[in-house]
Formats: C-alpha cells, structure tokens, sequence
DNA sequence: GTTAGCACTCTTGTCGGATGAGTGCTAAGC
DNA sequence: GCTTAGCACTCATCCGACAAGAGTGCTAAC
C-alpha cells in the first residue's frame, strides 16, 4: 500500500483540523468541511489505510482519528504550506528589536518574549557559548582604599567584573603593574586556554608584593572568567502552556513545567541541537520527558561566527507553519541586528 | 463571649490540624486526636462560638470547621510556638551560603533557592534598591580600533558597564579627558540625582572633538545608569505549588502562576513591605489575587546600610513556625555574610 | 472504486440513591 | 450550669444506570 495524492491530502487536512480543533477528527467533518468532493465512507476506508500505514491513531473504537509523530514529520516535511507573515507582524518584530539594541542580552530576552507572544507557546533562547572567545586584556582598577576592580574584556566585547576587597592596602603601581603582567600573558588566548593553564605557579617568581597581590586576585579572576562561560537561558510565556488542552490536568502541566525547571539539562539539550531551523518532534526527541513535545529551535549569529539559539517547545499538536516562519524571520532579524551594531554588548 | 483559654487550645489544635492535613477539622476527630479530654459535642459548641467569632468557617453544613484568616493571624501573633530549626538544617544553610560568598547575586539567589527547598513553598529575593547609591567613579576605557568601554562604579561596590562601538576613531587622551571630566562631576553625587540632571548640555561648553566623543556615549552612561538602579527578582521554587492542594485545579494554578510573573508588579508589592519579618495573610494583602495566600517576608542587610528583601508566598494554609524561623535565620546569616566580606559584588 | 445504511462501540453527561462525615439541637447527667 | 449522649438533618462524594451523540467498520448496492 502507498500514499496516494487523496491519501496525502486527506492526511494533511486531519492535521491541519487537529492542530486547530485538539479534537480526533471524524470522517463526516472531514467530508463536509474540507469539501474533498468524496463520502465519509470512502474518507474512512482511506484513514483505515492510513492508520496501518502508521500516519494516524485511534484513542479509542467511536473516536476520530489523531496524527501520529510520523504524520507531522510528514506535514512538516512535505504538506505543509510556508505561511507568510503579516505585514504588522514583520513590522513588529523589526521595530521592538531595532529599539533595543544597546545591550545584547535584553535583545536576545526581548525576543524571546516576542516569540513566545506571536506563537503562544512557551519560548526560549540562549546566549552564545564562549569557550573560544579569545581574551582582550585583563584591567584592575583601583575602587577604593582596599578594593578593587577587577575587569575582563573579551575580544567579541564580552566584558565581566567583579569588585574585590583585598585584606590589605595596595598601591596604584602595583596594579598597573599586574594588569600588563596578566594581559601580556593571556590576551589572544580563549578562555577555555586560560583555565587550564596552571596560572598560579607562574606568578610565583615575581616580586613578592606583587605575588601577594596576584596570590588574593587569581582566585576571583578564575572563578570571574569561568562565570564567562556561562550560557544564559532565557525562557518566556510559561503561562502559555495553561492555555493549551493537552496540559488541562495538572499532573500534565507539573511534569512539563518540572522538565522546563531543569535548566542545566535543557541548556544542554538547546546547545546540541544542530545549527538552522531544526524541529524534532515528540518521540524524536531523546529525553523521556519530552516524548509529547515538539521542540523548534533556530541559531542567529553574531557577527556571523557566534551562535545563539532561540525556539518555542510546545505540544506535538503545534501551528508548525506559523511557529517556523516566525523563528526564522525572528532569527534572520537578530544575526541583520547583530551584524550592523557589531559587537556591543553588556557584560553580564 | 470572650475567648476562654479552652478556646484558644480548640483553636490551635484546629489551625495546627489543618495546616498540616489541608482538611477541614471536625469536632471528633479533634476529640480523639489532641486528648483534650472533653467530648465531641462540647467542642462543637466551643466551635460555633468560634465560628460566631469570626475565627473559623464552614465551607458547608456538614463539614468540619476551617480556620479564618483572622484565625491565622491570632495563631501567628499568639499560638504559634516558635520552631527551632534542626542542627543538619541550621548547618545547611550556614554551609551553602559560605561556600558561594564571591557573587553577591549569586549568593541572594543561592539564598531564595534555599528557602524554596526548606520550605516547599515559592520563594523570591530582591537585591536592594540603589537609588541612594553614590557614583565612585566613571571610566571610559578602550576596547579596540572603534570600541570603548563604559564603567560605572559606585561606592558599595556595585559595578555596570557596557561596550560601545563609536562611529569614528578615538584617542586615549580624549578617553582619559572623558573619563576625569564625567568622575569630576558625578563623583559623590546619587544614582537619581545624576539620572535627573540635565547631563548633555553641561558638555556642551567643552571643545569639539571632546564634545561628539561625549555626545555619543552620554545616551549610553544614561541607560547604563538607568540600569544600575533595577532591582533583581529572583524567585524559586514555582512547581512546589503543584503539590499544593490548594492549587490542584489548573485555573487556581494559572492563577496563581499569572500573578507571579507580573514581576513588576510583584516586585512592588516587596519593595513597599517594611522591614523586619513581615506576615500578611490572606485578605491583609492588598492585591486582588493575593487574596487566598499568605506572604512572609525578611530583610536583609548588606554593610549595614542596604537593604535586601527574602520571603516566601503560598497557600494561607502554610506552616507559619517553620517558615518564620527559616527565613529569620536565613536573613540574619545573610546580614552576616555580606558584613564579613564587605562590598563583594558583581555589576549584574 | 464509491457510497448509503446500519449495527456496534465507546465517551460524556445526567440523574438518583447509597454512604458517610459532620453538624445542631435537645434532653439527660453530673 | 456545664457537659455529654443521642438523633435528625445536611451536604459532598461515590457509584451505577441510562440516554445521547459521535464515530467507526462492515456489507451490499450502485
């Protein structure tokens, strides 16, 4: 047996009635409200076919028919319609994220929130990994009588600081002095670099005022620049989910908002997915707890090497058509925005 | 009538009673249970009186008795017997909190998730409001070709800064120029005060090329300040509502969940809470939704001076002892914290 | 190959009765 | 006069029965 053209048609019309109504669809609204010009009857043979064919499922025997993850792979893959935006739409994702373009990580927020508002499921984004950024240079500053300022710069213009109170007092010298020391040793080096090398020894050999100074600072400075690697997660629109029938229980909506919580796994599944619009959905997926979920996430870029991700989880029963088109034009927009400001960014 | 002191021990035993099974109370079962010695039928009668009172309510004819918030309030102000934490809880906290001192936030948020986990409730911590914050100095300092940094320090130690790219070329000396120039005038003078000035024009005076270079990082200082004075939420704990009776239907969730992330709003509420270990209940609070939960709040100090807030929000039906103690004794080891190290902190 | 017709299945909603927890009242007991 | 046993009464909850409705699967006719 194969997918003949009526097969596919009537396939694409039961998801697409499914995705809008949740409800299984029976085989006389399928007749009457897709005006396919055949029966009921013949449409039900037909979702017979498809259901041994594994495209559809029956809740139960007096139920309509439910896509199967395979039928969406399908629909995404070949039924689906591109669905073009509005003008407003466009028009709002391109004005909210022009206004704010100061500070990378509330842009990369910003759109989030923008995602998870257009599509009405849940959103998210991370910033970029920055295991390869390399180091522009290393600046303490004096603040006041013992503290100090101690500040990374890194060469995408990724900036971290932390004050420090040293145990005693210090002159400006010796701190001019430690920040050429430490920029001549590390600029140009990535960051994952700096960490592995073996850092405190070599100060070891300088003067001794100055390796008392390096001695209280090295340790913030490590601790300071691993909090550089950090990846932030953004997530916007949990809410959405009490809006969505398949968590109108709350054993449901507990579980997904538990699996959410996990942000250390969920950063990590996000940071492995590959790069481009990828959608993967509810089997697909690896994770136990995300067997009912379709997971869409995009990549933006800045200054065209960095990558970012950005995407909406939701159920498997999702407007894919509409969800993907804004990702896309969201995305496409944020590596434009990126590209033209360059490298602006607030140290987090 | 007045409430006798066997009323009182009726009371009580029904607070403790419902706080604990989140069942109304009936006379029986508090016959049996609590040994008071006395028979159903008398504490039926104390009931209705307490019920006359104002202290207890009948969700229906036919069951047990629930406390009023009026009833929590007295059993707050005057039942409650103080809890005292267990030697492995008092360690856990001392412990976590020491090991993560580096980062002021992260220690506050450390703090909230603490309190989450102890006491199965949401939790959420602001850090303290920088309005009265004096500026220490303003320096702008090269990045690359066409990029400089902007710091700002204040003198608590609570640093910001963000990358610019500027439209042309600069020179170090006009940096340097800059940076003395903006020190000089802000120096000592509050966040607000600053903000409120009328900044751009005072530059005006100055020479050309000094002049544009300010011209384009004034709007950028302006935001960064702006910035400077947001209060951090963090908040812990959401899916500890879903084990919650109270919350075990999806709309009192949404609810629920709806209300917390109005964070601005939210964050409101806490920043107008006095200091000190604050308790509302129920219709004590103001807000609309918070009608049905009760909010307990701490302060905590950093230096002396600054003052941060640390609370938990939940059903009426809370463990008011346990939670007060938690919070009380988090708060105070915060204050200790932050007073041993002094002005640690990272610029968020 | 398509379709009308029909029996069958299964969910959903409603209704009534049984059950049980708990009260309120009354009258007896201490 | 306070306390208590006894009893009628009230609700919420559970359960089974029943009807209605949606949808299928099969068969036979077109």
């Amino acid at each position: 047996m194969e997918l003949t053209e009526r097969k596919l048609r009537i396939l694409q019309a039961i998801v697409a009635d499914f995705i809008s109504s949740a409800e299984p669809v029976g085989s006389r609204t399928l007749s009457k409200k897709y005006g396919m010009g055949i029966s009921p009857a013949t449409i039900r043979n037909e979702m017979s076919d498809l259901e041994e064919l594994g495209y559809l499922t029956h809740p139960h025997t007096s139920a309509g028919r439910v896509p199967s993850d395979r039928a969406y792979r399908l629909y995404v893959d070949k039924l689906m319609e591109k669905c073009e935006l509005a003008k407003e739409e466009k028009q709002r994702i391109s004005s909210q994220l022009a206004s704010n373009i100061v500070e990378l990580d509330k842009t990369i927020e910003h759109a989030a929130n923008l995602l998870s508002e257009m599509t009405s499921l849940m959103s998210f984004a991370i910033t970029p990994k920055q295991e390869e950024s390399k180091l522009q240079y290393v600046n303490v500053l004096p603040a006041d009588e013992n503290t100090v300022v101690l500040m990374i710069v890194a060469e995408n213009g990724k900036i971290k600081n932390t004050a420090l109170k040293l145990a005693g007092p210090y002159t400006e010298d010796a701190l001019t002095l430690l920040s050429k020391t430490m920029t001549y040793n590390y600029r140009g080096r990535t960051i994952s670099d700096v960490l592995t090398m073996d850092i405190i020894r070599s100060f070891e050999t300088d003067i001794e005022a100055m390796g008392r100074l390096a001695e209280s600072i090295m340790p913030n400075f490590l601790t300071t620049l691993e909090s550089m690697l950090d990846i932030n997660l953004y997530m916007e629109g949990l809410t959405n989910i009490f809006s969505i029938p398949e968590y109108n229980n709350i054993e449901k909506a507990r579980l997904f908002i538990e699996m959410i919580n996990q942000k250390k796994n969920f950063t990590d599944v996000l940071v492995n997915r590959e790069d481009g619009v990828i959608i993967t959905i509810g089997n697909e997926n690896k994770d136990d707890l995300m067997q009912d979920c379709s997971l869409i996430t995009a990549t933006y870029h800045i200054d065209g090497t960095l990558v970012g991700k950005l995407g909406v989880i939701g159920p498997t029963r999702m407007k894919y058509d509409k969800v993907t088109s804004v990702i896309e034009f969201l995305t496409e927009n944020l590596s434009r925005t990126f590209k033209l400001t360059g490298g602006d960014d607030e140290q987090q």
